[in-house]
DNA sequence: TCCTATTATGTTATTTCATAACAGGGTAAA
DNA sequence: TTTACCCTGTTATGAAATAACATAATAGGA
């Protein structure tokens, strides 16, 4: 459970560094500067808005720098991409490694995540049941979230 | 099962044409002509290879009228679009309305359509269990298929 | 029959999403 | 200090999707 955005920001920062740490891998500027981005956004981001975001502290940020930061975030898991309308959004499970399912809202657009693995086991089972061995796994929905249902 | 690519084609032509007819939709020309070439597609395909294939015939055919094709025949579910990486499948269960999964192989780039039923149940009440009201799933993998296994 | 509403296509231009390709900087191990 | 590696900066371009407006075809009602 998160207790604030702050704290949810200082988790997903800490979590990260620890990654990288392990991994050899350096947790540099652009990448933390996208990660702070994410984290403190209601919503998942495109990337474009991303790019803008990131450039406004002087600094100009181009495509590239801000793609490859997020393909970096995705790999360590501390990000996901919604597959849908090419979205991104802070991990808000802080570093599961397990599958996750994301639903939007439709109205206020927020995403909901949600950490599944029975479903997991039931989709390998019926990919195996026809010779396919399943590697990954995209689960996205769509819908109305709890907030929006209350509001209407 | 489908006994043939040829047998599969004429049968979701004519299940296009009875879902138009009940619903009082025209069964178009451009639209016939990028169902016909997805069904004859071995693995899904993108949408400007489908551009380029549609204007073969000398008659130049734009973006704008083959994404309408697509958006028509994705409504129709007849047509699925597979978000990983915006390509487009003709559907080869023939008009379920049914959730199906689309498993993607990474060697051969064919997309094997599994039903389920089971896990949308699961990830409606997953959703629920935090307020969230589930409108619409994707379910998308990536993996090996049998073929290529025994290939290997 | 003519009018009108609806459905669908044609066309131009543009927007949005993403990456290729190459140059250069920082750092750590040999 | 040279080499190898990882990472960023920059330019340019490729690829996916849609906005906006014009035109055609057709069906139903007056």
């Amino acid at each position: 459970m998160v207790t604030s955005k702050e704290a949810h920001m200082q988790d997903l920062i800490r979590q990260a560094e620890a990654l990288c740490q392990r991994s050899g891998m350096a947790f540099t500027a652009p990448r933390r500067r996208v990660l702070e981005i994410l984290a403190a956004s209601e919503t998942p981001m495109k990337a474009y808005d991303l790019i803008s975001k990131a450039g406004e502290g002087g600094q100009a940020t181009k495509p590239p720098t801000v793609y490859r930061a997020l393909d970096f975030l995705c790999q360590l898991g501390l990000v996901h991409r919604i597959e849908q309308d090419a979205t991104f959004v802070a991990c808000n499970h802080a570093g599961h490694a397990q599958p996750v399912a994301l639903f939007v809202c439709n109205s206020c657009l927020k995403a909901t995540e949600v950490a599944y693995d029975e479903v997991s086991h039931i989709l390998e089972k019926a990919a195996a049941a026809k010779g396919f061995n399943l590697q990954r796994l995209v689960v996205e929905g769509r819908g109305q979230c709890q907030e929006c249902a209350m509001a209407a």
